[in-house]
DNA sequence: AATGAATGAGACTTCATTCAT
DNA sequence: TATGAATGAAGTCTCATTCAT
């Protein structure tokens, strides 16, 4: 798994090395197949969901064969996962970057609720597919993924928690709900989200902290 | 619409009714044929989604046949826009009668707000499939299901801009990402909500209303 | 499993009624699917060996789609099965019949041992199917054939010990190797012999009928 | 035919012998590629079949790439024939041996019909190969492997045939009959024997040429 | 001597739907 | 009103083999 972008991990067969070493002799060097697959897939499932894409639309889409895709990814089920593993790694570690800040606990909850959903909106493909596409994974990847997104969710229930500890939030509400309200708007954002809209990612996210942080208030 | 319980609108060919006004005559009278169907499809969708769901499975767990399936609707889709019918029309007259109400504008959108919830989670196989399955629906169908959800949006709306113009919500968010908001966290439920959980039904509906009143607070 | 001749049992999904009562009044019945398709796997199997038959093929001999088969059949696995069991049933009714006769042992078995061989060239294909491509079966299908084989062995087996204790028999050999010898010719028959050869079945089965009895003299 | 051992003969591309005549130097020779494929390729084929057996897994196996394989043999047919022809040569071999003794005929048919079994035990990967995977060799490589087992089979008649003539066998079987009825029973060893069996490799194989002799007694 | 990415054909199976009865 | 046999297209995946390196 050398680079955390678009790398198969799991159940991916083969070792790729991109372009080795080439990359200042060749200038044009062509996207590797590994990506090429990963994009067409994330733009595939997320434009007609998992099951109505077809193997075979993807690899005509990254331009190559079945079997090249085979050679990379295990199965169909793999490639989502891939997807998957992208986005949560990405989101933990945004997290985790507010969550260990030096600042008050407001401001971390207020910094990290308004990230996820800039991070949402500019993955919004990635976030489709989470959402929608999250119960046609395998069982025991499912599982997998959701013990991810659990650990994800307590760090994040951690900062309400402390915060009410603390007194600086409303303690009327319990902070597991308080991540749900949340987090279904962040999901809910690649149903109604368009870039094309009114508002810019960071005036959405900034609305969404707002209203998050009323919410709140003592 | 000929019986409001769970029959075929559009899209079913056949003439139904079966045994009508022998309710009383007939103590146990069988469930008809279209609603044993309606029921196994709603778990089915539920349970494994729409996909992966195969008209066989439908017609067995129905105790039905193949034929007679397709006798009272015209494809799988049908069954799948019978569903979204069913709720969208139980959740559109619940809000009306919230809206409609001769209360102060909080009060309407505090029951409504509530009530949605606990509406959700009486019927979490159809929300469930609502949120899921969507996309998979045909086209045309699908543009027309989204055209009686934007009904439903508006008329949410409307309550928060109406309270915001009176001065009784803050303003600073805009309306419709306000109802986004909320609806997110309705939307959400069918992904974390257990039966055999801690909280009750009205208990989540308290504090999401809870929740949204606080966020809007002036 | 209405006819024991060629009717799918396990596995089978559909239940076919062949030609009800038809076949007096029409009559050029056409064969029934199943049958067809039986026919045309049995030739092709033995022809070709089972994993170089393709379901393709197999549907355009027996002149149908291949949704056709997998009405009646659940499987290739199961036409298979479906070939074997109908081996197996005649092998174990013949046996059955000869080892109940009210004759000395010597004559039950050499007749047994005769018509294991007739019947056998009689139904070569089957033959080399069944012991060629048994390991290409699934393993729990496997294992319930060779639960039958295994009853029809113990059969014959006792036999050769009933003769060895009245002492019509050599009793050196155990009487499970004695089977095996006399099996193992039965088994190699499917390779060597051919319908346009010098010996006729009878023929064949008398001498490989005398050759056991010879070999079992005191 | 370079190495006795198993040296790939026809079809095999490659220069090979690697370090010849380093064994004394080098204690620990690691086995040479073509071996190793051999090895693992025959252990696969006796386990799966050779339909089921991928030349991935056989190189998997062997600890070596795809590219080796193909390097050493022309294709994976190839690796068959080789199997094939080691098991005929050594048969021919030890039956040539035994047919040109100078002993009285019964001695030396003896002799044969129990050495093939014993040798056909320890080899029972190879035998099981032999019998259940012929049929898919190639047409040409078919063809070739029956003209070797004609040769062995008609050695063997032959000494039957001399028996017969001389008077000390039953003449009343033709002799290739009696060939067939004896190796039947060889062939059907790989079927039932297993080495942690109540009888050891010899026993089977006085009992089996017992089981002819007895049969052939005039 | 050896690698392993890539091919392309073909494998088995599923499925929504139709239609004669 | 209901049956279930039959279709035909499409689905995912496997595999022996080639070839540039």
């Amino acid at each position: 798994m050398p680079t955390p972008e678009a790398a198969p991990r799991s159940g991916a067969r083969g070792q790729h090395g991109a372009a080795r070493g080439t990359a200042a002799q060749r200038p044009a060097a062509p996207v590797p197949v590994p990506q090429r697959l990963m994009a067409a897939a994330t733009r595939l499932f997320s434009e007609r969901g998992y099951d109505r894409t077809s193997v075979q639309e993807i690899v005509e889409a990254a331009g190559v064969t079945k079997g090249a895709l085979y050679h990379y990814f295990g199965s169909k089920d793999d490639l989502l996962h891939e997807i998957y593993g992208r986005l949560l790694r990405l989101q933990q570690d945004r997290l985790d970057g507010y969550a260990d800040a030096d600042e008050p606990v407001e401001a971390r909850l207020r910094r990290a609720a308004a990230d996820v959903v800039v991070t949402t909106i500019d993955n919004l493909d990635d976030a489709r597919i989470f959402f929608r596409s999250m119960h046609q994974l395998s069982p025991e990847k499912q599982k997998q993924v959701r013990a991810e997104r659990r650990r994800y969710h307590e760090r994040f229930r951690d900062l309400v928690a402390e915060g009410q500890r603390r007194g600086v939030f409303n303690a009327a509400t319990p902070p597991d709900l308080v991540v749900d309200y949340h987090f279904g708007s962040v999901h809910h954002l690649s149903t109604w989200y368009r870039p094309d809209g009114r508002l810019s990612p960071q005036e959405v996210a900034e609305h969404l902290a707002d209203l998050l942080m009323r919410a709140l208030r003592p």
